[in-house]
DNA sequence: ATAGGGTTAG
C-alpha cells in the first residue's frame, strides 16, 4: 500500500493542484490510507487545500467551496498563519465573501486573529456589498488589540471605507496616519476617484506632490484615470508632461490609462499616436479606440485597429460588430458575427443586442428569424432587453405579427421599453389606432410612459394626420405625466402640423418653444414646405437651418426641391452650385430586396447586377403596362432642368423601381415582395408601386427611411398621407 | 510560514 501511495503523494506535493478532481483524488487517498502518520496528514492536507485554493479562488464557487470544506474539515483546525494566507488568496479572488466566511470559522474554532489577519479581511470586506458594517466592527477590534497605528491596518481601513462609499470616514483615518507612504496616498486618491469626487482626487494629488512622497507609476495611472473619468484633458496633459519630464517608467497600466484618457477626451489622434508606440497592443486600449472611431463613423480606422489584434476578446469583437451595426453596415456586422462564432468566441448579451439591431436595420425577415432562433437556443430568451430588441426588429422587418408574438410571450416581464417598442412599431406601420390602444392598455397595467413613449405616440399621429389627437397627447404629457417636452416632441408636432398643411400653425408652434429650435425642427418645417410647395416659408426655414449648420446637405436638397417644384430653375442652379462648392454630397438612394434568403442591393441607374439586361427589359414592360392604366411619370422631384425624356429616365431608374422589377421577375402572382429603401420613397415611385401591386397582383411591403408602406390591390396602407 | 496599491470596456 505504502509503495503505491507514495509516488502519488509526491506528485501532489510537488505540483500545484488546480482542479477539483485532483483535490478529490488526493483527499480520497489520504482518507483511505492508514500508513501516514496521523499527525502529519491533516497539516499536509491543509497545505494541499491551500495550494488548490490559490488557483481555485477565482474559479466557480462550487469548486472553491469543495476546497474550502477540505480546508476547514482538517483536524485540528488550521492555525492562524495558515488561515491568514488563505484569507489573502480569497480576498483577491472572485469570491471575497468566502474570506469573510473563513474569518467567522476561524473565530468560531478559537483561532486567534493577529495583525496579519486584518489587511486581507479588510480587502475582502471592501469588495463585498455592505461589508462596511463588519468592517467597522473589525476596526474596533483592531484598535482594542492595539494595532491602531499599524500602517498596514490603516491603509486597509482607508480602502475599505472608501470603497463602501464612506469616503469621509476614509479620509479621517487617512488624516490620522502618522506615516503616509505612496501606497496610502494611492488608496486615498483612488477612493476619491472611485467615488466620483474628481476635484478631490486632483486636489489630494497636488497635496501629495507638496509632501515628501514622490508619485510613482501606479498613482499616476490612478490620477490619469481620474482625468479620464472627469474628462479633464488639460490636467491629463499636465500629468503626461510630468511623466515624460521625470522619466517615469510607463508600464502597461499607465500606457493604457493614457490612451483611454485621450480617447475619451476626444483627443483621438494623440491617443492613436500613443497606441502606435505601444510595443504590445493592449486589448482595452484597442477596444476603446475602436469604439471612438465607431462613434466618429470612421469604420475603416476602427477595422484596421481591430484587424491588427492577435488575441481578440469578446469585447473587441462586440465593439467592432456594434461599429458596423451603428454605421449603416448591417451586412458587415452579420458577417463579422459569423466569423466570431466560427472562431468559437461565445457571444454575450451585448453582442446579441448589436446583432439584433443589425438585423432590424437590414430589414430582412429571413435574418430576423435566424437571430430569434439563435436567441432562443443560446439562453438569451428570457432577457428583457433582448426581447425588446426583438420586438423592434420584427417591426422594422415588416412583421407586427411576429413583434406581437414576442411581446405576448414576455407577459409579466414587459417594461416601459417593451410597450414603447410596440407603440413605435404600430406607428411606423401607420396603425395609429393600434398604437393608441396599446397606450391605453399600458396605462391600465400601471406601466408609466416615458418621454420616448410620447415621441412614438406623436409620431403615430403625424403618420395619419391626427392633429387633434396629437395636441391632446402633447398636452397630457405635460399636465398628467409631468414630462417636459424636448426637441424631439416639438419636432413631432411640427411634423404633424406641417404635413397637415397647417404651416402657419407649425411656425407658431416653433415660436412658442421655450428653447431655441434645432436643425431637426427647421428641417421638419422645411420638408413640409416642400410637400406643399410653399416657397417663401421654405426659404425662411432653410435659412434658419443653414445658419445653425452651414454644411447641412438635407436643407440644400430640400430647398432645391422646392425651387424645382416651382420651376425656378435659376434658383435650383444656384443652390446646386453652392452645394458643389461646399462639396456637399446628396446621399445616394439605394434599395434592397430579399429573395429566397439572398439580399440584392440596387442603386439609382444601377447596371451592376448580373441580370441587369432582364431587369431593364422588365422595367420597359412594366412602364408600358402601367401607362395603359393611365400612369404618367411625375417629374416634380427631378432637380435638374433636363429635357422631358431625360427626366423620365432619371425618375424611372430609381433604385426601388429596379428592385421591384427584379422582384416581379422572381416571384409569382399573389406573393409578397419586400423592399427596404434608405431614403424616402418619392411620389412617383409611390404611385408606380401602387399600380404594380394591382396590375401584377403582388403584395408589396416597402420600408423607407421613416415608415412602412404596405401596397395591395392599388392601395397603400399610408393612404397617401406620407412624405 | 502569514500583510497594504492599478482590471479599465459594451
Amino acid at each position: 500500500m505504502a509503495a503505491t501511495n507514495q509516488p502519488i503523494l509526491l506528485s501532489f506535493t510537488t505540483t500545484t493542484i488546480t482542479t477539483v478532481p485532483h483535490l478529490k483524488q488526493l483527499h480520497a487517498h489520504l482518507l483511505r490510507t492508514t500508513l501516514l502518520p496521523s499527525s502529519s496528514a491533516p497539516s499536509l492536507l491543509a497545505h494541499l487545500a491551500i495550494s488548490s485554493l490559490t488557483t481555485l479562488s477565482s474559479s466557480s464557487s462550487s469548486s472553491l467551496d469543495y476546497a474550502l470544506s477540505v480546508f476547514t474539515h482538517t483536524s485540528p483546525f488550521p492555525d492562524t498563519p495558515l488561515c491568514n494566507s488563505v484569507l489573502r488568496d480569497l480576498a483577491k479572488g472572485a469570491h471575497p465573501d468566502r474570506a469573510v466566511w473563513v474569518y467567522a470559522r476561524m473565530r468560531g474554532e478559537g483561532r486567534a486573529v493577529d495583525r496579519f489577519s486584518f489587511p486581507p479581511i479588510l480587502k475582502a470586506l471592501a469588495r463585498v456589498r455592505g461589508g462596511v458594517r463588519e468592517g467597522s466592527e473589525l476596526h474596533g477590534v483592531a484598535l482594542k488589540m492595539g494595532f491602531g497605528l499599524d500602517p498596514f491596518l490603516q491603509t486597509g481601513l482607508v480602502r475599505m471605507y472608501a470603497s463602501s462609499g464612506c469616503v469621509f470616514v476614509a479620509r479621517q483615518v487617512f488624516d490620522e496616519m502618522p506615516l503616509r507612504d505612496v501606497v496610502a496616498w494611492n488608496v486615498m486618491i483612488n477612493g476619491y476617484c472611485q467615488g466620483g469626487l474628481y476635484d478631490d482626487t486632483l486636489l489630494l494629488f497636488e497635496e501629495m506632490k507638496r509632501s515628501d512622497v514622490k508619485p510613482d507609476k501606479m498613482i499616476l495611472a490612478t490620477v490619469v484615470s481620474a482625468c479620464n473619468r472627469s474628462r479633464n484633458l488639460s490636467f491629463g496633459r499636465e500629468i503626461h508632461d510630468y511623466i515624460r519630464k521625470e522619466k517615469v517608467e510607463v508600464d502597461f497600466h499607465l500606457q493604457n490609462a493614457l490612451v483611454t484618457m485621450y480617447v475619451n477626451c476626444e483627443a483621438i489622434d494623440t491617443a492613436r499616436e500613443l497606441y502606435e508606440q505601444m510595443p504590445l497592443k493592449n486589448l482595452v486600449a484597442a477596444t476603446s479606440l475602436v469604439m471612438a472611431y465607431s462613434k466618429l463613423g470612421r469604420i475603416e480606422a476602427a477595422r484596421s485597429i481591430f484587424d491588427e489584434l492577435v488575441d481578440k476578446d469578446l469585447v473587441a469583437w462586440s465593439a467592432m460588430i456594434a461599429c458596423y451595426a451603428e454605421s449603416d453596415c448591417p451586412q458587415e456586422a452579420l458577417k463579422l458575427f459569423n466569423e466570431m462564432e466560427i472562431l468559437g468566441v461565445r457571444a454575450d448579451q451585448v453582442t446579441v443586442l448589436s446583432v439584433i439591431s443589425a438585423c432590424a436595420e437590414l430589414g430582412v425577415m429571413d435574418k430576423a428569424k435566424w437571430i430569434h432562433n439563435y436567441v432562443d437556443h443560446n439562453g438569451f430568451g428570457d432577457i428583457v432587453p433582448v426581447n425588446n430588441a426583438l420586438i423592434d426588429m420584427y417591426a422594422k422587418c415588416g412583421s407586427l405579427v411576429n413583434a406581437r408574438e414576442v411581446f405576448y410571450k414576455m407577459s409579466s416581464l414587459r417594461n416601459v421599453i417593451s410597450w414603447t417598442s410596440m407603440i413605435a412599431g404600430h406607428a411606423m406601420h401607420g396603425d395609429a389606432n393600434g398604437a393608441f390602444g396599446l397606450f391605453d392598455q399600458m396605462k391600465a397595467e400601471g406601466i408609466m410612459p416615458n418621454n420616448v413613449t410620447f415621441v412614438s405616440l406623436l409620431y403615430a399621429c403625424s403618420h395619419v394626420g391626427a392633429v387633434k389627437k396629437g395636441h391632446q397627447i402633447f398636452a397630457s404629457m405635460i399636465s398628467e405625466y409631468h414630462i417636459a417636452p424636448s426637441h424631439e416632441h416639438y419636432g413631432c408636432m411640427v411634423d404633424l402640423l406641417g404635413r397637415a398643411n397647417l404651416l402657419k400653425k407649425a411656425l407658431d408652434f416653433i415660436e412658442s418653444m421655450p428653447f431655441p429650435p434645432n436643425v431637426v425642427i427647421w428641417g421638419s418645417l422645411l420638408s413640409a414646405c416642400r410637400l406643399h410647395g410653399e416657397v417663401e416659408l421654405g426659404e425662411f426655414a432653410a435659412k434658419q437651418l443653414l445658419e445653425l449648420d452651414p454644411e447641412h446637405d438635407g436643407a440644400q436638397v430640400l430647398l432645391s426641391n422646392i425651387y424645382a417644384k416651382a420651376k425656378r430653375w435659376e434658383d435650383v442652379v444656384d443652390v446646386r452650385r453652392l452645394m458643389q462648392n461646399r462639396g456637399v454630397m446628396k446621399e445616394k438612394g439605394s434599395s434592397r430586396i430579399e429573395l429566397e434568403g439572398k439580399v440584392h442591393e440596387f442603386l439609382m441607374f444601377d447596371r451592376t447586377h448580373e441580370h441587369t439586361k432582364h431587369i431593364y427589359e422588365k422595367l420597359d414592360e412594366v412602364v408600358f403596362r402601367l401607362k395603359m392604366k393611365g400612369y404618367v411619370p411625375d417629374l416634380s422631384s427631378v432637380l435638374v432642368d433636363l429635357e422631358e425624356d431625360e427626366k423620365k429616365e432619371v425618375v424611372l431608374w430609381h433604385s426601388e423601381k429596379l428592385a421591384l422589377c427584379y422582384g416581379i421577375l422572381n416571384s409569382k402572382r399573389g406573393s409578397y415582395i419586400h423592399i427596404v429603401k434608405n431614403l424616402r420613397v418619392c411620389e412617383d415611385c409611390h404611385t408606380f408601386i401602387k399600380l404594380v401591386s394591382k396590375v401584377y397582383e403582388r403584395e408589396i411591403i416597402v420600408r423607407d427611411r421613416t415608415r412602412f408602406h404596405h401596397y395591395r390591390d392599388g392601395i397603400c396602407s399610408c393612404k397617401d398621407y406620407w412624405c
